[in-house]
DNA sequence: AATAAAGCGGACATGAATATCCAATTTCAT
DNA sequence: ATGAAATTGGATATTCATGTCCGCTTTATT
Protein backbone atom coordinates (compact mmCIF):
# COMPACT_ATOMS: atom_id res chain seq x y z
CA UNK A 1 0.00 0.00 0.00
CA UNK A 2 2.93 2.28 0.52
CA UNK A 3 5.44 2.52 -2.14
CA UNK A 4 8.75 0.99 -1.75
CA UNK A 5 9.76 4.43 -3.39
CA UNK A 6 8.04 6.46 -0.46
CA UNK A 7 9.43 3.92 2.65
CA UNK A 8 12.99 4.68 1.13
CA UNK A 9 12.75 8.44 0.67
CA UNK A 10 11.26 8.80 4.14
CA UNK A 11 14.31 6.38 5.21
CA UNK A 12 16.76 9.15 4.09
CA UNK A 13 15.67 11.90 4.62
CA UNK A 14 15.40 11.06 8.48
CA UNK A 15 18.36 10.00 8.68
CA UNK A 16 19.50 13.67 6.59
CA UNK A 17 17.93 15.52 9.21
CA UNK A 18 19.32 13.35 12.11
CA UNK A 19 23.13 13.91 10.55
CA UNK A 20 21.94 17.61 9.54
CA UNK A 21 23.77 19.63 8.71
CA UNK A 22 26.94 17.08 7.52
CA UNK A 23 26.28 15.89 4.26
CA UNK A 24 25.68 12.57 3.54
CA UNK A 25 26.93 10.14 0.41
CA UNK A 26 24.56 8.73 -1.55
CA UNK A 27 26.57 5.39 -0.08
CA UNK A 28 26.56 5.90 3.46
CA UNK A 29 22.71 6.93 2.88
CA UNK A 30 22.40 3.71 1.50
CA UNK A 31 24.10 1.36 3.82
CA UNK A 32 22.18 3.50 7.33
CA UNK A 33 19.21 2.68 5.64
CA UNK A 34 19.49 -0.47 3.96
CA UNK A 35 18.35 0.60 0.79
CA UNK A 36 19.94 -0.45 -2.72
CA UNK A 37 22.70 1.97 -3.54
CA UNK A 38 21.68 2.39 -6.92
CA UNK A 39 18.11 2.85 -6.50
CA UNK A 40 18.33 5.30 -3.43
CA UNK A 41 20.27 7.52 -6.07
CA UNK A 42 17.11 7.07 -8.46
CA UNK A 43 15.04 8.26 -5.42
CA UNK A 44 17.69 11.19 -4.22
CA UNK A 45 17.69 12.61 -7.74
CA UNK A 46 13.65 13.01 -7.40
CA UNK A 47 13.78 14.61 -4.24
CA UNK A 48 16.41 17.19 -5.44
CA UNK A 49 14.67 18.08 -8.36
CA UNK A 50 11.24 18.81 -5.54
CA UNK A 51 14.00 20.97 -3.73
CA UNK A 52 14.01 18.79 -0.83
CA UNK A 53 17.03 17.65 -0.64
CA UNK A 54 20.41 19.26 -2.06
CA UNK A 55 23.17 17.99 -3.53
CA UNK A 56 26.68 18.49 -3.64
CA UNK A 57 29.35 16.85 -6.00
CA UNK A 58 32.68 16.00 -6.19
CA UNK A 59 34.98 15.12 -3.00
CA UNK A 60 33.09 15.94 0.11
CA UNK A 61 30.25 16.23 -1.54
CA UNK A 62 26.62 13.98 -0.89
CA UNK A 63 23.23 15.18 -0.06
CA UNK A 64 21.65 17.62 2.55
CA UNK A 65 18.14 18.40 3.36
CA UNK A 66 17.65 21.77 1.83
CA UNK A 67 14.80 22.89 4.10
CA UNK A 68 14.80 22.22 8.03
CA UNK A 69 12.69 19.22 9.33
CA UNK A 70 10.33 21.42 10.82
CA UNK A 71 9.61 22.76 7.07
CA UNK A 72 8.96 19.06 5.87
CA UNK A 73 6.06 16.87 6.55
CA UNK A 74 5.75 13.01 5.57
CA UNK A 75 3.42 14.44 2.93
CA UNK A 76 6.00 16.37 1.34
CA UNK A 77 8.30 13.76 0.94
CA UNK A 78 5.00 11.07 -0.36
CA UNK A 79 4.43 13.40 -2.92
CA UNK A 80 8.02 14.60 -3.53
CA UNK A 81 8.39 10.97 -5.46
CA UNK A 82 4.88 9.53 -5.33
CA UNK A 83 2.10 11.95 -4.76
CA UNK A 84 -0.92 10.56 -2.58
CA UNK A 85 -3.73 10.38 -5.35
CA UNK A 86 -6.70 11.74 -3.86
CA UNK A 87 -9.98 10.55 -5.84
CA UNK A 88 -11.39 13.80 -7.40
CA UNK A 89 -13.97 12.42 -9.76
CA UNK A 90 -16.46 8.66 -9.75
CA UNK A 91 -14.17 6.64 -12.60
CA UNK A 92 -17.50 5.35 -13.90
CA UNK A 93 -18.74 9.09 -13.99
CA UNK A 94 -21.68 9.11 -11.27
CA UNK A 95 -21.86 11.96 -8.83
CA UNK A 96 -23.60 12.52 -6.23
CA UNK A 97 -25.74 15.24 -5.43
CA UNK A 98 -23.50 18.17 -3.97
CA UNK A 99 -20.19 16.06 -3.74
CA UNK A 100 -18.61 14.75 -7.41
CA UNK A 101 -18.33 11.12 -6.10
CA UNK A 102 -20.50 8.18 -5.56
CA UNK A 103 -20.97 6.55 -1.96
CA UNK A 104 -17.95 3.99 -2.82
CA UNK A 105 -15.46 6.05 -4.08
CA UNK A 106 -16.27 9.41 -1.70
CA UNK A 107 -15.83 6.67 1.09
CA UNK A 108 -12.54 5.65 -0.30
CA UNK A 109 -11.49 9.44 -0.93
CA UNK A 110 -12.18 9.68 2.50
CA UNK A 111 -9.97 6.86 3.24
CA UNK A 112 -7.44 9.06 1.72
CA UNK A 113 -7.67 12.15 3.06
CA UNK A 114 -7.55 10.74 6.37
CA UNK A 115 -4.01 9.55 5.35
CA UNK A 116 -3.38 12.78 3.86
CA UNK A 117 -4.43 14.26 7.16
CA UNK A 118 -2.10 11.99 9.21
CA UNK A 119 1.20 12.69 6.68
CA UNK A 120 0.82 16.04 6.37
CA UNK A 121 0.69 17.30 10.17
CA UNK A 122 3.57 15.43 11.23
CA UNK A 123 6.46 16.86 10.21
CA UNK A 124 10.11 15.15 10.32
CA UNK A 125 11.08 17.26 12.81
CA UNK A 126 8.44 15.66 15.45
CA UNK A 127 9.61 12.25 14.05
CA UNK A 128 13.58 13.17 15.23
CA UNK A 129 12.04 14.46 18.35
CA UNK A 130 10.25 11.15 18.82
CA UNK A 131 13.71 9.38 18.34
CA UNK A 132 15.54 11.20 21.22
CA UNK A 133 17.04 8.80 24.06
CA UNK A 134 16.26 5.75 21.71
CA UNK A 135 17.81 3.76 19.41
CA UNK A 136 18.27 6.35 16.08
CA UNK A 137 17.81 5.47 12.81
CA UNK A 138 20.61 2.81 11.42
CA UNK A 139 22.85 3.79 14.21
CA UNK A 140 24.02 0.82 15.37
CA UNK A 141 24.03 -1.02 12.18
CA UNK A 142 26.15 2.03 11.27
CA UNK A 143 28.43 1.94 14.57
CA UNK A 144 29.10 -1.84 13.95
CA UNK A 145 30.01 -0.89 10.10
CA UNK A 146 32.62 1.92 10.55
CA UNK A 147 34.66 2.07 14.27
CA UNK A 148 35.21 5.38 13.57
CA UNK A 149 33.61 8.06 16.21
CA UNK A 150 32.91 11.62 14.65
CA UNK B 1 -2.52 3.58 -3.51
CA UNK B 2 -5.52 1.75 -3.94
CA UNK B 3 -4.71 -0.95 -6.28
CA UNK B 4 -6.63 -1.26 -9.63
CA UNK B 5 -8.09 -5.03 -8.26
CA UNK B 6 -9.33 -3.90 -5.04
CA UNK B 7 -11.10 -1.13 -7.40
CA UNK B 8 -12.82 -3.67 -9.49
CA UNK B 9 -13.87 -5.92 -6.68
CA UNK B 10 -15.23 -3.37 -5.08
CA UNK B 11 -17.40 -2.44 -8.17
CA UNK B 12 -18.44 -5.59 -8.42
CA UNK B 13 -19.74 -6.83 -5.19
CA UNK B 14 -21.07 -3.39 -4.60
CA UNK B 15 -23.46 -4.65 -8.62
CA UNK B 16 -23.99 -7.26 -6.97
CA UNK B 17 -25.56 -6.24 -4.10
CA UNK B 18 -27.89 -4.06 -6.04
CA UNK B 19 -28.88 -6.65 -8.44
CA UNK B 20 -29.64 -8.86 -5.59
CA UNK B 21 -30.13 -11.60 -5.29
CA UNK B 22 -30.20 -12.23 -9.17
CA UNK B 23 -27.09 -13.74 -10.24
CA UNK B 24 -25.01 -11.73 -12.88
CA UNK B 25 -23.02 -13.00 -15.37
CA UNK B 26 -19.29 -11.64 -15.87
CA UNK B 27 -19.85 -9.86 -19.18
CA UNK B 28 -22.80 -7.68 -17.46
CA UNK B 29 -20.86 -6.92 -14.31
CA UNK B 30 -17.68 -6.32 -16.40
CA UNK B 31 -20.24 -3.90 -18.96
CA UNK B 32 -21.81 -2.52 -15.82
CA UNK B 33 -18.91 -2.02 -14.12
CA UNK B 34 -16.44 -0.82 -16.93
CA UNK B 35 -13.77 -3.48 -16.35
CA UNK B 36 -11.90 -5.19 -18.84
CA UNK B 37 -13.95 -8.94 -18.58
CA UNK B 38 -11.10 -11.34 -18.92
CA UNK B 39 -9.55 -9.58 -15.81
CA UNK B 40 -12.62 -9.24 -13.87
CA UNK B 41 -12.86 -12.84 -14.73
CA UNK B 42 -9.81 -13.20 -12.77
CA UNK B 43 -10.40 -11.20 -9.69
CA UNK B 44 -13.76 -12.68 -9.55
CA UNK B 45 -12.80 -16.25 -9.05
CA UNK B 46 -10.62 -14.52 -5.78
CA UNK B 47 -13.93 -13.37 -4.28
CA UNK B 48 -15.15 -17.03 -5.49
CA UNK B 49 -12.00 -18.68 -3.53
CA UNK B 50 -12.14 -16.26 -0.33
CA UNK B 51 -16.37 -17.06 -0.01
CA UNK B 52 -17.32 -13.80 -0.83
CA UNK B 53 -18.99 -14.29 -3.93
CA UNK B 54 -20.72 -17.48 -5.02
CA UNK B 55 -20.49 -19.26 -8.45
CA UNK B 56 -22.63 -20.74 -11.07
CA UNK B 57 -21.79 -22.23 -13.80
CA UNK B 58 -23.76 -22.89 -17.26
CA UNK B 59 -26.93 -21.39 -18.31
CA UNK B 60 -28.23 -19.03 -16.53
CA UNK B 61 -25.55 -19.18 -13.85
CA UNK B 62 -23.21 -16.37 -13.32
CA UNK B 63 -22.04 -14.71 -10.04
CA UNK B 64 -23.80 -14.01 -6.49
CA UNK B 65 -22.92 -12.16 -3.04
CA UNK B 66 -22.33 -15.24 -0.89
CA UNK B 67 -22.96 -12.81 1.78
CA UNK B 68 -25.52 -10.28 2.89
CA UNK B 69 -24.33 -6.96 1.98
CA UNK B 70 -24.26 -6.30 5.98
CA UNK B 71 -22.57 -8.94 6.73
CA UNK B 72 -19.91 -7.69 4.22
CA UNK B 73 -17.49 -4.75 5.01
CA UNK B 74 -15.15 -2.46 2.56
CA UNK B 75 -12.00 -3.50 4.69
CA UNK B 76 -13.10 -7.58 3.75
CA UNK B 77 -13.53 -6.75 -0.11
CA UNK B 78 -9.84 -5.20 0.27
CA UNK B 79 -8.65 -8.37 2.35
CA UNK B 80 -9.99 -10.71 0.16
CA UNK B 81 -8.00 -9.72 -3.32
CA UNK B 82 -5.26 -7.48 -1.86
CA UNK B 83 -4.92 -7.60 1.97
CA UNK B 84 -4.10 -4.35 3.36
CA UNK B 85 -0.46 -4.79 5.10
CA UNK B 86 0.18 -3.23 8.34
CA UNK B 87 3.71 -3.23 9.40
CA UNK B 88 4.06 -4.76 12.53
CA UNK B 89 8.26 -4.43 12.94
CA UNK B 90 10.36 -1.82 12.07
CA UNK B 91 11.93 -2.85 8.44
CA UNK B 92 15.39 -1.41 10.17
CA UNK B 93 15.24 -3.83 12.92
CA UNK B 94 14.83 -0.70 15.03
CA UNK B 95 12.39 -1.11 18.39
CA UNK B 96 10.67 1.76 20.52
CA UNK B 97 10.11 0.75 24.57
CA UNK B 98 6.69 -0.23 24.53
CA UNK B 99 6.28 -0.53 20.92
CA UNK B 100 7.78 -2.62 17.81
CA UNK B 101 7.95 0.20 15.73
CA UNK B 102 10.18 3.01 15.39
CA UNK B 103 8.54 6.58 14.80
CA UNK B 104 8.71 7.00 11.40
CA UNK B 105 7.26 3.17 11.13
CA UNK B 106 4.86 4.34 14.01
CA UNK B 107 3.54 7.11 12.25
CA UNK B 108 2.91 5.12 8.79
CA UNK B 109 1.32 2.05 10.89
CA UNK B 110 -1.02 4.97 12.30
CA UNK B 111 -2.09 5.68 9.03
CA UNK B 112 -2.84 2.18 7.84
CA UNK B 113 -4.90 1.53 11.41
CA UNK B 114 -6.82 4.39 10.10
CA UNK B 115 -7.73 3.32 6.39
CA UNK B 116 -8.42 -0.33 8.04
CA UNK B 117 -10.61 1.19 10.82
CA UNK B 118 -12.56 3.29 7.83
CA UNK B 119 -12.80 0.48 5.44
CA UNK B 120 -13.84 -2.13 8.60
CA UNK B 121 -16.43 -0.08 9.50
CA UNK B 122 -18.47 0.64 6.25
CA UNK B 123 -20.40 -2.31 5.07
CA UNK B 124 -21.94 -2.76 1.66
CA UNK B 125 -25.49 -2.37 2.55
CA UNK B 126 -24.58 1.34 3.98
CA UNK B 127 -23.13 2.01 0.26
CA UNK B 128 -26.37 0.68 -1.20
CA UNK B 129 -28.38 2.45 1.13
CA UNK B 130 -26.61 5.99 -0.01
CA UNK B 131 -27.29 5.27 -3.68
CA UNK B 132 -30.84 5.15 -2.71
CA UNK B 133 -32.47 7.86 -4.69
CA UNK B 134 -29.35 8.78 -7.02
CA UNK B 135 -27.78 7.43 -9.85
CA UNK B 136 -26.88 3.84 -9.11
CA UNK B 137 -23.87 2.42 -9.67
CA UNK B 138 -23.72 2.42 -14.05
CA UNK B 139 -27.39 2.06 -13.71
CA UNK B 140 -27.21 4.77 -16.76
CA UNK B 141 -24.68 2.79 -18.87
CA UNK B 142 -26.95 0.03 -18.63
CA UNK B 143 -30.27 1.64 -19.26
CA UNK B 144 -28.57 2.74 -22.38
CA UNK B 145 -27.35 -0.88 -23.94
CA UNK B 146 -30.70 -2.31 -22.87
CA UNK B 147 -32.51 0.19 -25.11
CA UNK B 148 -29.74 -0.28 -27.91
CA UNK B 149 -28.61 -3.99 -27.90
CA UNK B 150 -25.40 -4.17 -29.90
C1' DA C 1 47.57 19.33 -14.04
C1' DA C 2 46.40 14.93 -12.17
C1' DT C 3 43.69 12.18 -9.37
C1' DA C 4 40.06 10.59 -6.63
C1' DA C 5 35.41 11.27 -4.85
C1' DA C 6 30.99 12.14 -5.61
C1' DG C 7 26.35 13.05 -8.07
C1' DC C 8 23.98 12.80 -12.82
C1' DG C 9 21.78 10.68 -16.73
C1' DG C 10 20.64 7.13 -19.73
C1' DA C 11 20.30 2.40 -20.93
C1' DC C 12 19.21 -1.89 -19.44
C1' DA C 13 17.30 -5.91 -16.31
C1' DT C 14 13.97 -7.83 -13.25
C1' DG C 15 9.62 -8.64 -10.97
C1' DA C 16 4.98 -7.81 -9.87
C1' DA C 17 0.47 -5.99 -11.18
C1' DT C 18 -2.52 -5.75 -14.80
C1' DA C 19 -4.58 -7.64 -18.83
C1' DT C 20 -5.65 -11.00 -22.66
C1' DC C 21 -6.67 -15.43 -24.74
C1' DC C 22 -8.14 -20.08 -25.12
C1' DA C 23 -9.21 -24.88 -24.04
C1' DA C 24 -11.69 -27.51 -20.61
C1' DT C 25 -15.60 -28.09 -17.71
C1' DT C 26 -20.19 -27.43 -15.90
C1' DT C 27 -25.07 -26.52 -16.54
C1' DC C 28 -29.44 -25.71 -18.65
C1' DA C 29 -32.67 -26.15 -22.50
C1' DT C 30 -34.23 -28.50 -26.49
C1' DA D 1 -27.66 -36.50 -26.87
C1' DT D 2 -26.66 -32.06 -28.60
C1' DG D 3 -25.68 -27.30 -28.30
C1' DA D 4 -25.44 -22.93 -26.17
C1' DA D 5 -24.17 -20.38 -22.02
C1' DA D 6 -21.37 -19.74 -18.45
C1' DT D 7 -17.24 -20.31 -15.05
C1' DT D 8 -12.47 -22.26 -14.42
C1' DG D 9 -7.62 -22.75 -15.03
C1' DG D 10 -3.48 -22.19 -17.45
C1' DA D 11 -0.54 -19.85 -20.58
C1' DT D 12 0.81 -15.68 -22.35
C1' DA D 13 1.33 -10.57 -23.05
C1' DT D 14 1.88 -5.93 -21.44
C1' DT D 15 2.86 -2.28 -18.39
C1' DC D 16 4.87 -0.23 -14.53
C1' DA D 17 7.58 -0.16 -10.25
C1' DT D 18 11.78 -1.55 -8.80
C1' DG D 19 16.57 -2.35 -9.33
C1' DT D 20 21.33 -2.43 -11.78
C1' DC D 21 25.12 -0.71 -14.53
C1' DC D 22 28.19 2.47 -16.53
C1' DG D 23 30.14 6.42 -18.61
C1' DC D 24 30.06 11.49 -17.94
C1' DT D 25 30.51 15.62 -15.25
C1' DT D 26 31.58 18.25 -11.18
C1' DT D 27 34.54 19.22 -7.23
C1' DA D 28 38.25 19.15 -3.75
C1' DT D 29 42.83 17.85 -2.85
C1' DT D 30 47.57 17.25 -3.95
Amino acid sequence: MIAQTVEYALRAVIHLAYRAPGAQTTEQLATATLVPKAYLSKVLQGLVAQGIVSSRRGVGGGMTLAKLPEELSILDIVNAVDPLQRIHTCPLGFTEHGSKLCPLHQRLDNALAQVEEAFGSTNLAEVLADLEGSVPLCEVRETLTKLDPH
